[in-house]
DNA sequence: GCGTGGGTGGAACACTTGTTTTAAACATCC
DNA sequence: GGATGTTTAAAACAAGTGTTCCACCCACGC
């Protein structure tokens, strides 16, 4: 077949298997379902990725790969040295910004594979899971910690770590615990402009917090 | 054999059950590894509950009943009467006591089995999960409402709901997101003192974002 | 004492599923 | 045109796994 051709088979079966292994899980998705779903033969899974975990981790390689990608295009990021010139409004206006862009990959509409895919490498960890931390996690929580440092100066260094823990641990429970929540909701999905409200509840939120944390707050009492 | 022997391998099959649907979840428990835990033979399971997929059921039924025994127990329930004689700072602790109590059942030690087995009926909701959101989710999160409600007045309904939501997120999040944290800390547990620490934390930080969501504070947006 | 019936043990069954094999068809490059 | 790599098709293999069957055991009631 042509090189052309073979890229579009090899592609399918990747989106595909992504698909797949976000709505079932590894265990639960069957090579027999993707060759179906990608339209290819049963084996062609195995020849062009060598076995089914291969193939896991070429999807799950890609799906954060791109997602980087994604978030580099439209994160809002900003340089550290852009960052000390932006004042608190500006940098309180990219907090919401970042959460509104993980809000919108996390929960939709439609939801990203990736929340759902980082949850089952939570759930069961597979050799994929240091890929997401390094590919994925640590960049995104690096830029938050600068902007939460610029943000609120004299933070030292453990508590912005843990306050930008806080709004991401927010942000993803939104897609973490969804269906509980859908159904404690009574609602089949969640409503639109969902995100943007929450990424205002969210940083509003937040903006206290870590005021109150800040050094020279009334009740800011740190523990040893 | 005896009513107590059988409600003996009855029993055992249950815990043993419990364990193993937590570390491997549904699809990769197996009966035979059930059976040989519990020391009964890979015929009491399907003898007893009638099929996996029941004794899944059984499982989490068993757990979340006994999870809400155990929080009413120790979770430092106060009625609202109760709750309206008390000041900000008791109203405070008492929010710090019930965050320690949710972190001690989630991340430990050791981690409680309750939080595994949420967090992948999360991932692949089953029959089971109206249970855990009946028995469990439910009645924390109406007890919460009230402490917050109390605590910051004036909050409107919808925000006290997402402040809540807020707090529990962010206890939820480092039993959610723990393998990868742990990767990033490069430690093989959390410390010891580890959720003392969180709850004040989470604490400190959820008080100043209820604070800022309080009507007649500073930049106090709503939304519509 | 002796059936009797609920519970048990071990094997067998039936099915799923990842993987491999064989063969042939097809496109592309040299 | 032949060599090479890709794709399809069908079948089978091998391992694993939920479930069922049947003989057996032992406390309990006659």
């Amino acid at each position: 077949m042509s090189p052309a051709g073979a890229r579009a088979t090899k592609d399918r079966l990747l989106t595909a298997a992504a698909a797949l292994f976000a709505e079932h899980g590894f265990h639960g998705t069957k090579i027999r379902d993707i060759a179906a779903r990608a339209r290819v033969n049963i084996a062609a899974g195995n020849y062009h990725y060598g076995s089914k975990k291969a193939l896991y981790l070429a999807v799950l390689r890609a799906q954060f790969a791109e997602i980087r990608a994604r978030l580099a295009a439209r994160g809002a990021t900003r340089s550290p040295s852009e960052l000390a010139r932006l004042g608190r409004r500006e940098l309180a206006g990219l907090l919401c910004a970042r959460v509104k862009v993980m809000l919108d990959i996390l929960i939709g509409p439609p939801p990203g594979l990736h929340g759902t895919l980082m949850q089952r490498e939570m759930c069961d960890p597979s050799e994929a899971l240091p890929v997401i931390v390094d590919e994925f996690i640590r960049p995104v929580t690096r830029e938050m910690e600068e902007i939460v440092a610029q943000l609120v100066p004299g933070l030292d260094r453990k508590t912005v770590e843990r306050c930008v823990i806080s709004v991401a641990a927010q942000a993803y429970f939104y897609r973490s615990v969804m269906p509980a929540m859908l159904l404690m909701l009574g609602e089949p999905a969640y409503p639109p402009g969902f995100s943007r409200e929450l990424a205002e509840h969210v940083t509003e939120f937040s903006l206290g917090g870590m005021e109150r944390l800040a050094p020279g707050t009334r009740r800011a009492r740190r523990t040893a």
